[in-house]
DNA sequence: TTTAAATGCTACACGCAAGTGGTATTTAAT
DNA sequence: ATTAAATACCACTTGCGTGTAGCATTTAAA
């Protein structure tokens, strides 16, 4: 929080497809069901393609899968490959000189739900987002 | 996390003026301590001003002072003042439809963190930044 | 009253995330 | 072979947060 449009479309695009029986999602079906734009999409497609996060198959009856399983792909990682995450482990205030040891008064607070964040982005996987219940995508 | 740079600049002033025993503070002082942008400091000083959380002084030996006592200024105030407060509170997926009782298999983590964060801002005060150690600013 | 030191205002410039357009390439069905 | 349906690529545009420039206004001191 806030994560960028293009690391929510991702993670959207893949709890989208954990969620589902399709063996094989066009960039048009996931457009139309997602809310994403066109060609945002797919360029967004193309490049978890060559992160290694999905396998896209080119040609008439082509589109995307998964292509590891996603029990082994975690949310920094998407989260990482798209925007970078590093910028989530900073301080509130914008300061990079200074340490836990000589924190100022707000550290503490903040960085333990800084921390909790960090942990919960790098623990959950995809296969994690799999619901139970009706999805309302 | 993560704040604007306006919010953090904000933040980071106001942090700096509680502080310090300083009466008033010319946006040169602050712009030359702070490295804080001139200009824009100067308009965040401004808005800050209209909003009613700093009183500006102009003229020669002018400068800005706290308006009102910084322990009824609290950390979400000035967030939801210069960037606005509510798009954290959104989802991490970016939808805006679901609810509490319909939640995806992230949300009852994410929420959690989520509140923590939004709780922390707006029970924490500017007073609360007042720190015993030598600051690093 | 002139000057200097301060804030106020407005318009413009820059950088990057987000979004769009057009074309090339791949592949299966006909 | 031709066609249709799909992805890949690249350049461009848009929107917005951030930063800059210049001038106007206010006020105390000399
Ligand atoms: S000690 Fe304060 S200023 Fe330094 S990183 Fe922690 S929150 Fe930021
Ligand atoms: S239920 Fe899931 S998709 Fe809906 S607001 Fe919560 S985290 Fe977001």
């Amino acid at each position: 929080m806030r994560l960028s449009k293009t690391s929510e479309y991702a993670l959207r695009i893949l709890s989208f497809m954990i969620n589902s029986d399709v063996e094989i999602f066009s960039a048009n079906y996931l457009i139309k069901t997602l809310n994403v734009p066109d060609k945002y999409l797919r360029r967004l497609m193309t490049n978890l393609s060559k992160k290694g996060f999905v396998k896209s198959v080119q040609g008439r009856d082509g589109g995307y899968t998964f292509a590891k399983n996603a029990d082994s792909i975690y949310l920094s990682d998407i989260i990482d490959a798209v925007e970078g995450i590093d910028k989530y482990r900073g301080c509130i205030l914008g300061f990079s000189s200074c340490s836990d040891d000589n924190p100022c008064a707000l550290h503490n607070k903040y960085a333990s739900i800084r921390d909790q964040l960090i942990t919960f982005l790098s623990t959950t996987t995809i296969s994690e987002l799999k619901s139970n219940e009706a999805l309302k995508f």
